[in-house]
DNA sequence: AAAAAATCCTATAATTTTACTAGGAATTTT
DNA sequence: AAAATTCCTAGTAAAATTATAGGATTTTTT
């Protein structure tokens, strides 16, 4: 059971643009060196972030990006979803000839799902702008 | 988020070895030849799950593995500690120099132990036997 | 005593996944 | 027109995972 740096990167650049792009819109480039990421590799953990409706972009010079609703409706489980896969369903293929529903894998199966749950209830219940105030206190912003 | 094969063959692994090595030894050749794990990697899964107290071998010809106790009293949990490693802590390095407890990285350290701690209640909601059971259930064993 | 059947141990190879880099096209502002 | 930015996609490098191999040790069976 491991968080890849995706979901890892994309909460803190979540985080980032929580406290700095509420009114304006902040680039790339400049999330990237506040959080320490590699600029090129952020950039591809936006298109999932946008299309899951957490920020929005504006293309071109002074463009760059601004949280897409309030951080207090943005659940971390929203942004895990929207990065990592779940770990549910990796089960064979039930219902085949080889496997008509009766191998350990298919007796598994629902672990898998009962803990997916349990990640995303735990995910769901931490909203961005705890996170985002928790931030702004420790490094004493506004 | 995704559970290694690891987790994943370790209790296939151990659902096996609940059913057919209850009260005799079982060979790790007869658990990879019926759950269709390699052979050789299965191996090496035992020494973790002997160290947790969960399987004990008995060497020599005729010799094998068998339950360590009832599994009634192993939770999937203990299992898959056993042999995943955890996902809280891969923080950065907290109090150095570079970072003195303010980066999104330890902001962020709260909702990974969260979601760990809740991926543990849940894994452990579930005992080997309940698996072992419907295994057999399934398969028209005894 | 020898052979066979098994665990035990460890190194290494193959594969897959993850993380990162690069380069350029499109868009908008200055 | 130039600059600053998002957007898109292909490719590379590194790391982790999965699997294989070979032999040493222990115990039973013949």
């Amino acid at each position: 059971m491991k968080i890849s740096t995706k979901g890892k990167y994309g909460l803190k650049a979540m985080i980032d643009i929580a406290v700095f792009g509420k009114d304006n819109c902040i680039s790339i480039k400049s999330i990237a060196e506040r959080q320490h990421i590699s600029e090129s590799y952020l950039e591809q953990l936006i298109p999932p972030l946008k299309k899951a409706g957490l920020v929005k972009s504006v293309r071109g010079a002074g463009g760059g990006y601004r949280i897409a609703m309030n951080p207090k409706d943005i659940k971390v489980g929203s942004i895990l979803r929207a990065l990592e896969d779940s770990f549910s369903q990796d089960c064979c293929n039930e219902k085949t000839a080889a496997c008509p529903d009766t191998c350990t894998c298919c007796v598994s199966k629902g672990v898998w799902e009962k803990m997916q749950a349990s990640l995303n209830e735990a995910a769901d219940s931490i909203n961005l702008e705890e996170l985002a105030t928790e931030y702004k206190e420790v490094n004493n912003i506004e």
